[in-house]
DNA sequence: ATTGCTGAAGGG
């Protein structure tokens, strides 16, 4: 079975055989993973979005509200009116760390541990399927990019494929009209009991699972994705969804590059609107995913830390995502850990300047002298 | 900042 993907990037485009897989960037060119022969086309693509700087709305900036000089809230200052679904567990990390990496200047420097989970997903993505460059003539091309990639994993699993790695994911959920966007590490499909199952990969530098606070991260984006991708099969997200929150054109002609692809793919359609009608269609032919696993593997050896199922849990996540959406909104400032967790400060590089950070400590100074002076006395 | 006039994710 071989798979195609398209990716769109900088570099020139590259074609690939076995199974393809496809991503795109917001430059001239794509890539296709696969062979061009046939099977699984994978696109991934990438979304148009507006970005501000927050201004003087105070200390840090970090008072909520409205910008004062642009009226623009987070979603729309620091992404482009979409959210991914990272952000969240970034988020979960440490908010006002999301703030100042969208606000301050941040230093540059490689990260090892980093580039070497960025190998280890690419090492298995590559297993899956290749990627084929296209080329990109406008964000209509980009995300048809993403839709065909999605698409090829819909029509490999209803052709008897039984994995699928890298596959994009999008929608508004919990009717909340924000639009979010993911790439879902891997799905795996049985056919004889017509099951679809996700699993999230996380590397390691040590050689042991991380703390609880991160496992809690990693199921949360695992069940996002579940929760994207069940609404796509259940026909929640529509492609007029899609263009308004995304700002596309349904209508506009798709690139020379892309439409060999779709037609590639036995498909006519010309614009993103016939594009979107039959894969809406189509993944509506599958299921929603069954079970959720995490799968930790340490880097240096490769080896499987664990790989366990985590519990899906709707009313979880819905908390969760309205929660952290505020910070988007401007109905909340930032939140930063708490003490119990000002180790994570300890290789922040924002720790010298944090504010919140700053104040807590102060804060905690503050009680333990209280103690100290009242506490001999009673 | 890698790519940030911003692709998703990459680990802690
Ligand atoms: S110093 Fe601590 S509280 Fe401040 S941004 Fe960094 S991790 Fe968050």
């Amino acid at each position: 079975m071989r798979a195609l993907a398209i990716s769109a990037g900088m570099a020139a485009p590259t074609i690939d055989n076995d199974d393809l897989l496809v991503s795109s960037n917001i430059t001239h060119e794509t890539n296709l993973w696969g062979d061009d022969d046939d099977d699984l086309l994978l696109f991934h693509a990438v979304a148009d979005g507006v970005g501000e700087e927050p201004t003087g709305q105070g200390e840090c900036g970090r008072f909520p509200g409205k910008d004062a000089d642009t009226q623009l809230v987070p979603l729309e200052k620091f992404r482009h009116g979409y959210l991914w679904v990272s952000d969240f567990g970034q988020q979960m990390w440490c908010e006002q760390k999301v703030f100042y990496t969208f606000t301050l200047p941040t230093v540059v420097e490689e990260d090892v541990k980093m580039m070497k989970g960025t190998g280890l997903h690419l090492a298995r993505e590559l297993a899956a399927h290749e990627t084929v460059p296209v080329n990109i003539t406008s964000s209509e091309d980009i995300w048809a990019v993403k839709i065909l990639n999605l698409l090829a994993t819909i029509q490999n699993f209803l052709n008897g494929g039984l994995l699928a790695r890298e596959i994009p994911v999008f929608g508004a959920p919990f009717s909340e009209d924000v639009f979010m966007v993911g790439i879902i590490d891997e799905l795996r499909f049985d056919p004889e009991s017509y099951t679809i199952d996700l699993s999230e990969l996380k590397t390691r530098t040590t050689k042991s699972n991380p703390s609880k606070c991160q496992q809690k991260q990693h199921e949360v984006q695992a069940m996002l994705y579940k929760k994207l991708f069940d609404d796509l099969v259940k026909g929640v997200t529509s492609k007029e969804l899609v263009a308004r929150h995304l700002k596309l054109d349904l209508g506009r002609p798709l690139g020379e590059s892309i439409r060999q692809h779709v037609d590639k793919h036995g498909l006519s359609a010309v614009s993103l609107d016939g594009l979107m009608d039959h894969i809406f269609g189509m993944i509506q032919g599958l299921t929603c995913i069954s079970q959720l696993f995490v799968e930790y593997v340490f880097q240096d050896t490769h080896e499987t830390l664990s790989h366990n199922e985590i519990q899906y849990c709707e009313s979880d996540l819905e908390g969760q995502f309205k929660h952290y959406l505020q910070f988007w909104r401007s109905q909340r400032l930032a939140e930063g850990v708490e003490i119990e967790e000002a180790w994570k400060c300890q290789k922040c590089e924002f720790a010298s300047v944090c504010d919140w950070r700053k104040r807590k400590g102060e804060e905690y100074a503050m009680k333990n002298m209280e103690k100290n002076r009242l506490g001999p006395q009673f």
